[in-house]
DNA sequence: CTGTTAGCGCCTTCAG
DNA sequence: CTGAAGGCGCTAACAG
């Protein structure tokens, strides 16, 4: 590996004017220029930049935290925050946390040590202490898809509880009456949300009575699974379901088919986030598509602002709409529908 | 941002101190050692890994580079570097270059700057240029997945040649003749091993003429989808189909639906890689398994080992058997069925 | 236009 | 058991 000193020997010069000449700074001849490069040139050097970070206090790299790297829909906000870090010269670690704080607090003491510039956070839960180590440090930090509770913060994320409420209206004006939430877990925020815009859509029409229709799990597959037995154990059974995400859904879908349940004919199903299209045989869900890329890059935009000072005084909120598919998967309530006599 | 020296000043000792107390390393009075402690945790010091990896020349970094991180075949593999990486206390760097060589080199390089201590890599093409900058600096390199042309290097990949071959066997076991191939980009070694083992299979047949039956393309649903076009374009139309992939499987299927045909009625139908088991609602494809996480696993192990000096003299290769699962999607030939009259 | 000095934060080496 | 000096590779600030 050579270094600034080897090059600077060989082409018998100091090292700050190869040093300039590598970040194209200050003056130099044309003629030691290019004597510089040849030098470089055989001795295939590449600078080393950590040595650079150090003196420079950065080190033009940003993390990315998420709960769960096998989700599409985070990995497409890792594609937005790639795509807009790399334009502007930052490179992103990206780290996964499988929903623990504890994991996510060992990254965040790691990145500090890795002396990362700023940090973008899907928190695993909406408690607050892995973030006061960044506040301690005065690392820009940005919240993706979930709040903490407490400070305000600066925050990219999708309208969840408007998402909840007109997937619920939609379920009402096809006639359900009984509509069941699976949720996420009580203590993450777009959990939190979702319910909160299920409630008010059924509070709206008048269907305050909610008892046994709320199921708080693990945003997984198998949180789906269980989540939707407990529903149709209920009586009366719900006649449609609203999960709040993929792989809730995905779970949910397999509980029914164990129970010999047909969507839409016996169980109307919405859903918080679509399959992705890329692996969609069959396009199935009626479901609220999070705009992940645009909240991955947005984010990204925003850190980028804070790490050069610029941006909003106090927490700036960046809340961007879902989008509607309206699918098979949701169809008239049973007692809506014409006779079939 | 307290440094090593302002817990020095604060504890009323030296530099050094601090540093064995941190490192746990020499011998350390109690007292002095308390001291220390408290002025770490009063200060919230978290020590400056850049200055140590400066000093160590090592950073206890790898990186990996993958052609398409929205594929759950690569974020599998992802995972299993992560998992494994961080057991041994390693920080993993994720790259993406959209099957781009430019792209590829670029990241290389960036990573060479950042001083990673070894390189998984997924290569997007069979040539060679970019990994000679590694080769260079005597960074340790593990290939996945895909292979490159020239002199042997450490790698780990699934045994495609085989797979192909099991999946056209099963095909021919069905009374199919007529079995295109719709495979990945030439230069790439998994389509070249997999077009292999379908001729291989094909040949041991006594079906040698494979004109018209063979398709090259992109790695992607829009490569599936333009290689089935031109594959029902043929006369006789094939009976079967092998893709080389589950994006050319799904956008395959999609061009299936769009002339009206049936999988299996009208075509039958096998990949490699299964669709991820976690977006599954209802599994489908006749599939070639990669062991996808095993393979990120291996693949790191080796890479460690080498940072250490260790593992065989010589390039090692490590080759996985793939997985077989057979469900809908492959079916009787259409003249080998019992006639429905 | 080019070189010298000094220091980013840390740790190895060698004295106390 | 503890400390002082020096250097990892790089560049800002100041000479020349």
């Amino acid at each position: 590996m050579s270094t600034i000193a080897d090059v600077a020997k060989r082409a018998g010069v100091s090292k700050m004017t190869v040093s300039r000449v590598v970040n194209n700074s200050g003056y130099i001849s044309q003629d030691t220029r290019s004597r510089v490069e040849e030098a470089i040139a055989e001795l295939g050097y590449i600078p080393n930049t950590l040595a650079r970070s150090l003196r420079f206090k950065q080190t033009q790299t940003i993390a990315l935290i998420v709960t769960d790297i096998t989700n599409p829909f985070f990995t497409t906000i890792a594609r937005g925050v790639e795509d807009t870090a790399s334009e502007q010269g930052f490179s992103v670690i990206f780290c996964n946390t499988d929903e623990s704080p504890e994991e996510e607090q060992e990254y965040i003491r790691v990145l500090i040590q890795k002396q990362i510039d700023g940090l973008l956070l899907v928190p695993a839960c909406s408690r607050t202490e892995s973030v006061s180590l960044l506040q301690d440090k005065t690392i820009p930090l940005v919240l993706l898809d979930r709040q903490l509770t407490g400070q305000p913060i600066d925050s990219v994320r999708c309208d969840s509880e408007l998402g909840a409420y007109c997937l619920v209206r939609h379920l009402l004006d096809l006639g359900h009456r009984r509509i069941a939430m699976l949720s996420g877990p009580a203590d993450v925020t777009t959990a939190a949300d979702r319910v909160a815009g299920w409630r008010r859509a059924l509070r709206e029409a008048g269907l305050g009575a909610l008892a046994g229709l709320l199921h708080y799990g693990t945003y997984s597959v198998d949180g789906g699974h269980e989540m939707a037995r407990r529903a149709l154990e209920t009586s009366p059974r719900p006649t449609a379901f609203l999960t709040a995400n993929n792989f809730i859904a995905v779970g949910a879908v397999r509980a029914l088919a164990e129970h010999g349940l047909r969507v839409p004919e016996d169980m109307s199903f919405v859903t918080f986030d679509d399959l992705p299209p890329m692996m969609m045989i069959d396009p199935f869900f009626t479901a609220a598509m999070q705009p992940a890329y645009e909240m991955g890059r947005q984010a990204t935009l925003l850190l980028l602002d804070r790490l050069e000072g610029r941006g909003p005084a106090g927490a700036h909120e960046i809340i961007l709409p879902p989008e509607f598919v309206f699918r098979r998967s949701s169809g008239p309530a049973p007692d809506a529908r014409p006779s079939e006599g």
